[in-house]
DNA sequence: AAGGCGCCCAACCGCAGTGGT
DNA sequence: GACCACTGCGGTTGGGCGCCT
């Protein structure tokens, strides 16, 4: 694509800024917000490019900045976070209040990616360097899984991060439409509103996860998201990574045949084209919600040269559920069952993604017993001790996030 | 004291995505 | 559809600072 420079031009001021120019750009910003920053540094009387008054403002002036160390629980956040989204750190930022992106990324990169390293944790898979964990006794295959599912989730977290995301930019726009404004109000304009995040996507977005290893299918989530029903949404997007949609599920699944819509819990259904490529639609959702809810929708598209749009003939119109898809699909008892029997197999299915985790973790310390390299008193023991909560923990957080966060 | 070295972080750079025309 | 303007994002840089020798 390619794009001029924007700080190009001759005599504009580049490098660290003075305390003059940052109240110039404070005192312009507060007067008039920021509509247009190509035209701003020109208004404020600012001798630099539109590009580097917003990241100063973005970064260092907005008045919603928390500066200063980051707290233990901001750190674990952040590696937790960090092990589902990868450099995300937009998206790792919106669950950090008062954080920018660029001192995410930059903690990151000074401070925590080391620590991991240290711990014995390759910082960009967050997987054990000393891969014992992949020996031939069959957990390699988990290990797979897991970061299989740890990529669903991944996915899922940015869909729920896009969801807050629109839902802000919409209250946002409402409040401007009910006050009549347009941009100059610094905290109501839609910068402003979006400081830590992506561009506000339309009512469908495509995302995609992390790529795939080969013969793995590709992930791509969509969502579909009404603001007013994104808290109790993602409550059921966390019902599901509590497992507890496996045992209604199941249970209902003894009662003869499951409607979705009869699940108390919030459910999710799979959509399997009749072929062998894997493309399951999957909806997580509130079935006890009127059915024009449309909550997250997480599109597996097979490796296969088929589409998802043509080749399982599901058809998502706007702001409604996919069309088609129940005629079709199996139910999520059944059909997110067996999809995940061939995936992962029938017991950790059973278990759900939660225990898959702390199950991975409890083999590790059952099998190793002392240590995955062997030895005792190697000065590993406490990283270890640390690796066995590691993931754990990171489904703790997701688990755990309240629904009042900046988040949810 | 001073030079070397490594760390930290604000800022820059380039690309991608989106909306308007 | 092509082009342009603009914004957002993530990787990278380099200057300042503190620690060590």
């Amino acid at each position: 694509m390619g794009r001029s420079q924007c700080c190009d031009k001759v005599g504009l001021k580049k490098g660290p800024w003075t305390p003059e120019e940052d109240q110039k750009l404070l005192a312009y910003i507060e007067e008039h917000g920021h509509g247009s920053w190509r035209a701003l540094p020109a208004k404020a009387g600012l001798q630099r490019c539109g590009k580097s008054c917003r990241l100063r403002w973005t970064n260092y002036l907005r008045p919603d900045i928390k500066r200063g160390k980051f707290s233990l629980q901001e750190e674990q956040t952040i590696i937790q976070l960090h092990a589902l989204l990868g450099n995300r750190w937009s998206a790792i930022a919106t669950h950090l209040p008062k954080r920018t992106d660029n001192e995410i990324k930059n903690y990151w990169n000074t401070h925590l990616k080391k620590r991991l390293t240290k711990m014995g944790i390759d910082p960009v898979t967050h997987k054990p360097k000393n891969d014992a964990l992949l020996s031939s006794d069959g957990q390699s295959k988990t290990a797979a899984n897991l970061s299989h599912m740890a990529q669903w989730e991944s996915a899922r977290l940015e869909a729920e991060a896009r969801l807050v995301r629109e839902s802000k930019l919409r209250s946002h726009s409402l409040q401007n439409h009910h006050l009549g404004s347009s941009h100059h109000h610094v905290f109501a304009s839609s910068s402003s509103a979006s400081t830590n995040s992506a561009p506000i996507p339309n009512n469908t977005n495509k995302l995609e996860a992390p790529p795939l290893p080969p013969s793995q299918p590709q992930l791509t989530s969509s969502t579909s998201f009404p603001s007013s029903s994104s808290s109790r949404s993602l409550e059921a997007i966390k019902s599901w990574n509590n497992g507890g949609w496996l045992l209604k599920a199941n249970n209902n699944e003894g009662n003869g045949g499951t409607n979705i819509n009869d699940l108390e819990s919030p459910t999710s259904t799979l959509s399997f084209s009749e072929n062998n490529n894997v493309q399951p639609i999957m909806t997580v959702g509130s079935a006890t919600e009127n059915n024009s809810t449309a909550v997250a929708m997480i599109e597996f598209v097979g490796t296969n040269s088929g589409s998802s749009e043509t080749g399982g003939g599901v058809v998502k119109e706007e702001g409604e559920q996919w069309k088609g898809y129940h005629e079709s699909s199996m139910t999520f008892t059944s059909g997110f069952h067996e999809f995940m029997e061939g995936v992962v197999g029938d017991d950790v299915v059973e278990e759900g993604f939660t225990n898959l985790l702390l199950k991975t973790n409890s083999d590790d310390s059952e099998g190793g017993g002392e240590s995955n390299n062997g030895g005792r008193g190697s000065g590993s023991d406490f990283y270890e001790a640390d690796n066995n909560n590691y993931w754990s923990s990171i489904l703790n957080l997701v688990n755990s996030s309240p629904s009042d966060s900046p988040m949810f």
